[in-house]
DNA sequence: AGGGTATCATGCAGTTCTGCATTTAGATGC
DNA sequence: GCATCTAAATGCAGAACTGCATGATACCCT
């Protein structure tokens, strides 16, 4: 993902300085597809526009070109760079250490109540009638999930080794994401919500362990 | 719920004649609010057009005018046509009978396979950055929330007196919708999906019962 | 330092969608 | 049967988005 050098032969790239023109590339780069990211979250995949997006990243209409020739094209490379954000957060919380699975499962459900859920969401709804995105997607999702289960599986240890984890690691998720999901749909106060994941925590407490 | 009694018939010009202006009304009206939610599951909330609903339709650009002043406002009469779709679905599943709690889940599951779902999908979806459209969802999903609770109490009977069942309900609504969730994101066949919801009812009948 | 080139900014057709005005067809009541 | 009102179809201006051309600026190499 990172910019491939893009000069004319394959002269050794004698680094002098790191403000190149390679990083102002990186720069201009990471900074549009963050903006797409924070579009998705902010408007929605219809309402995210080329235009929006090179007004929130900070830069011209035209600057994007270089980069991105279309909008299927930069939330095509949204959707890498999300799941890049999605797997570090998860791989950023547990770094190496042994957690409970009560822990595991808040990670789980505090992943899912910040802005990376909220344009993963935007992405799948979008991807159900958009056939191109849906393949970008179906092939990436498939990486979150393996480094998902990976993560889960280092950090929870020998409970992640007995039979039938991997299906339950497939429930706890789709209880996770259905319950997000119906914070959106049903509203309700934060005090609700918190009530309704502490009974929905207890339940899959009960399962699981 | 008269809808669908003279579908659109665009291609073939013998449409019949409906002998009063106020039938001609009612049909024109439910043509409309069918046609939206199709365009909603074909196309997706950003693709639901003023002029694809008309074509869908099979009315004109401006025989909607009357009815629907804007797509805001069909979009949102939208919203109240498929709450009655979805409490009618559900209520003829269990008319009055006894079902057992397997059933019961099954049908739940089944219910989230078909457009209805994805058509409130959408509409969720779209509500997170829409308010107006939000303000009228969060009215609707209350209502349809009250009415499957009380149709599954009424069909699970005894069952649903326990105590701690409603929350017992949320949880399963959430893995529910969750899980319908992921066979969008992770795609996946029809078998691979049977397999995952088969343990997913698994794990959820040992929890419920 | 200077030529050459990559990066960025501005502006312009082409398309699509929306909302409405205007015109045509159909139904109601005498 | 005919005038009158309602419903439906057509056409139009405004706005927004997309993709790209062209011009300006900053950087790299010799």
């Amino acid at each position: 993902m990172l910019g491939s050098t893009v000069m004319a032969t394959a002269t050794v790239p004698t680094r002098r300085r790191p403000s190149t023109q390679a990083e102002r590339r990186a720069v201009t780069q990471a900074a549009l597809l963050d903006a797409t990211i924070e579009c998705l979250v902010a408007y929605g995949h219809a309402k995210t526009t080329t235009g929006r997006i090179a007004e929130l990243a900070g830069v011209s209409r035209g600057a994007q070109l270089p980069y991105f020739r279309s909008r299927a094209d930069i939330v095509g490379a949204a959707v890498a760079h999300l799941a890049d954000k999605r797997i570090s957060a998860v791989a950023a919380r547990f770094e190496g250490k042994q957690v409970t699975l009560e822990e595991c499962l808040d990670a789980l459900w505090e992943e899912h109540q910040g802005p990376i859920f909220a344009a993963a969401l935007e992405l799948w709804v979008a991807s159900r009638t958009d056939p191109e995105l849906r393949a970008n997607l179906l092939r990436i999702e498939r990486d979150v999930a393996v480094a998902v289960a990976r993560t889960a599986e280092s950090a929870l240890g020998p409970t992640a080794r007995r039979a039938g984890f991997p299906e339950d690691l497939i429930f706890a998720l789709a209880t996770v994401r259905g319950l997000a999901l119906l914070q959106i749909s049903n509203g309700g106060s934060d005090r609700a919500l918190a009530k309704d994941w502490q009974q929905t925590r207890e339940r899959l407490l009960r399962l699981l362990s």
